[in-house]
RNA sequence: GCACCCGUGGUGAAAUGGAUAUCACAACAGUCUUCGGAACUGUUGGUGGGGGUUCGAUUCCCUCCGGGUGCACCA
């Protein structure tokens, strides 16, 4: 039952009943502090001033109506305690202890507890994670990955039918340059794992692109390199890019497979330029024009705010724009979904901007369907992280690193290597994605290796430890259970659980999984001091049954909460 | 220079225009015969400055200051 809509249908019907016929919108929020009850609104202040009143007896007024109404249905009589106004004219609704008793079995019962419809019967396309073959896998891709997988958990768990997309970029002068660099420093022990020799790979890359910037003939090399790639015209480079390109590429799959992510799509670079090409030049004189030897879109023609961008350089080489023209379009020609997400840091906002400007110039209806989702950037102290330069933190190296802490905690516990390599994995995991979804997408996340891999207090591993705490207890349960008297006392436990679904339904439709992330903080918190408060298995005086489905309803949510940040909920830790 | 994003305790963050601004870390003081201490309880400390709109502003508008990002042939 969705107890929010019911209280706005109350207040509506309530408001024609005191002839109220204008549309303003109204909040139903829940107080901080539940002394102001569960629910409370702001109805009476809002109208109150166009209706020339004040906002007190207004909202008197309102209480009135709404307490005969309440009393007229069976129904609603048995959920709403009280209703009552206070402070400047706020109208509090005092939930009844069968209200919260009743919230509890309907956890256990509700197969798809805290489902909503907001994007029912709707296909959705997201793009995410977007790495680069040939250069390190950092924390930057980490972090799209982690916010992209999230959304589409929500997205989907909110009825639409989900496509992931990853796009990755196998061509350009940044392959040229890991390839100068494998030439210089010489080619990886091909017996390793592939992700070292991804590594491997990387770091010829760095190491390129350093000498690119100061050394004026290494630089004149790179770039021959980089057109004998595009012309593939040279057996010994063609090897080394049909080689490094697989390699990096598994490397990154195994990354994927620990994050817990699968694509349904890979698009790549090289196959979106001639696409892209044809397109721009067939719009010449119509979107784009000559300008200076290049082809370009002037999209401050269309909004004062944007720019000019080049389609196609006075090389004649198709740029990043022009494969994001033919990207968009293929996506919709394959498979026409009714919203296209694509997830990036936030430094490509203006040139989405002025590629979707000319996108709706071409295909106006599938760019009113685009929708770009940015993230603040990952720094250092030290500044902007930058493979080019090479002071990154590789995501990979980020994982190991976070790993090995977990296992260092685990050392002395009672289980088997492989269950503790099992659950040093998930633990480190989700560590680091929570360190990421915990906050709005906008702004900076300063990166402080530290937290991103703590333990305690308001992180990805206190929400597991308190599932498998509750795991644990649950396994303990035998024996007889009692039915007893349901207490009136309700904890902020049972204040809470119910909430999990209007969670949910904002975090997708503001496309923010912080939301889910600090309510599952609320959520772990709740529980642990009802852990410490409750005594729930109790061999002297029998076990509440209710108690012990209460604790199921905890984990019911919190698996469901975790796996919707995109976290696994291990049963032992 | 222009555009966009962000300024909240020492640090990192939360708060849909609502009530006494919420957490965590750090610091300090407790809980320890534990249904799993990766836990629980308590103390100290905060909305960058100035205007405005509003019954009410961390939130919206203006301005200044500070940080970040982007602005023609990279991706």
């Amino acid at each position: 039952m969705n107890i929010k809509r019911a209280i706005e249908d109350l207040i509506k019907s309530t408001l024609r009943d005191l002839g109220v016929n204008e549309e303003v919108s109204f909040n139903i929020e829940h107080p901080e502090d539940h002394t102001n009850g569960d629910y409370s609104s702001n109805v009476a202040m809002v109208f109150a001033k166009s209706l020339q009143k004040n906002p007190k007896d207004f909202a008197l007024s309102i209480v009135e109506v709404l307490k005969e109404k309440i009393k007229e249905n069976e129904h609603t009589q048995k959920i709403f305690l009280d209703v009552k106004t206070a402070g400047a004219g706020f109208i509090n609704f005092y939930l009844s202890p069968d209200f919260f008793h009743k919230s509890i079995q309907d956890i256990l019962e509700e197969k798809d507890f805290g489902k909503n419809d907001l994007f029912a019967g709707k296909k959705v396309m997201i793009e995410y994670t977007q790495p680069n073959p040939f250069k390190p896998f950092h924390v930057g891709h980490l972090m799209s990955n982690t916010i992209g997988e999230s959304l589409s958990r929500v997205i989907e768990y909110s009825g639409a039918n989900m496509i992931r997309a990853n796009y990755q970029g196998d061509v350009g002068l940044h392959v040229a340059k890991a390839i100068y660099g494998i030439f210089d420093k010489g080619e990886p022990d091909k017996s390793l794992p592939v992700s070292s020799q991804a590594q491997h790979i990387g770091e010829c890359y760095s190491y390129a692109s350093n000498l690119y910037d100061t050394d004026e003939n290494i630089k004149k090399e790179i770039d021959v390199i980089n057109k004998k790639v595009y012309e593939r015209s040279d057996e010994k480079i063609n090897n080394i890019y049909d080689w490094g390109r697989e390699v990096t590429l598994e490397a990154f799959e195994e990354i994927y497979k620990k994050l817990g992510t699968k694509f349904d799509y890979y698009f790549f670079e090289s196959e979106m330029a001639p696409k892209g090409e044809k397109i721009v030049r067939e719009n010449i004189g119509k979107v784009f024009e000559e300008s200076e030897g290049a082809i370009v879109f002037k999209a401050e023609k269309y909004d004062s705010k944007l720019h000019t961008r080049v389609f196609i350089t006075k090389a004649l080489l198709p740029t990043y724009e022009t494969k994001e023209i033919a990207l968009t379009t293929t996506k919709f020609e394959k498979e026409n979904p009714d919203l296209s997400i694509v997830i990036t840091a936030i430094e490509q906002a203006d040139y989405m901007k002025v590629v979707e400007k000319a996108i709706e110039q071409m295909y106006p209806d599938w760019a009113s369907r685009m929708k770009h989702v940015t993230h603040g950037m990952m720094r250092l102290a030290s500044g902007k992280m930058s493979s080019r330069k090479g002071n990154v933190i590789t995501g990979e190296s980020l994982m190991q690193d976070s790993f090995s802490a977990i296992m260092d905690i685990l050392k002395d516990k009672e289980m088997s290597q492989e269950e503790k390599d099992k659950i040093a994995s998930v633990v480190s995991v989700s560590a680091l994605k929570y360190s990421v979804l915990k906050q709005s997408l906008n702004g900076d996340i300063i990166f402080d290796f530290d937290k991103s891999i703590s333990f305690d207090g308001d992180s990805g591993p206190y929400l597991q430890y308190s599932f498998a705490r509750a795991s644990s207890l649950l396994r303990k349960v035998n024996g007889e259970l009692i039915q007893g008297n349901l207490s009136n006392e309700i904890s902020t436990l049972e204040r809470i659980l119910y909430r999990f679904g209007e969670v949910v339904e904002r975090s997708a439709e503001e496309l923010a999984p912080n939301h889910i992330a600090s309510y599952l903080i609320e959520v772990a918190r709740a529980f642990n001091v009802y852990y410490s408060e409750n005594k729930i298995i109790d061999t002297e005086e029998g076990t509440s049954e209710y108690r012990v489905n209460l604790v199921k309803a905890f984990t019911l949510v919190m698996q469901k909460g975790l796996y919707l940040l995109g976290v696994e909920a291990p049963e032992k830790m």
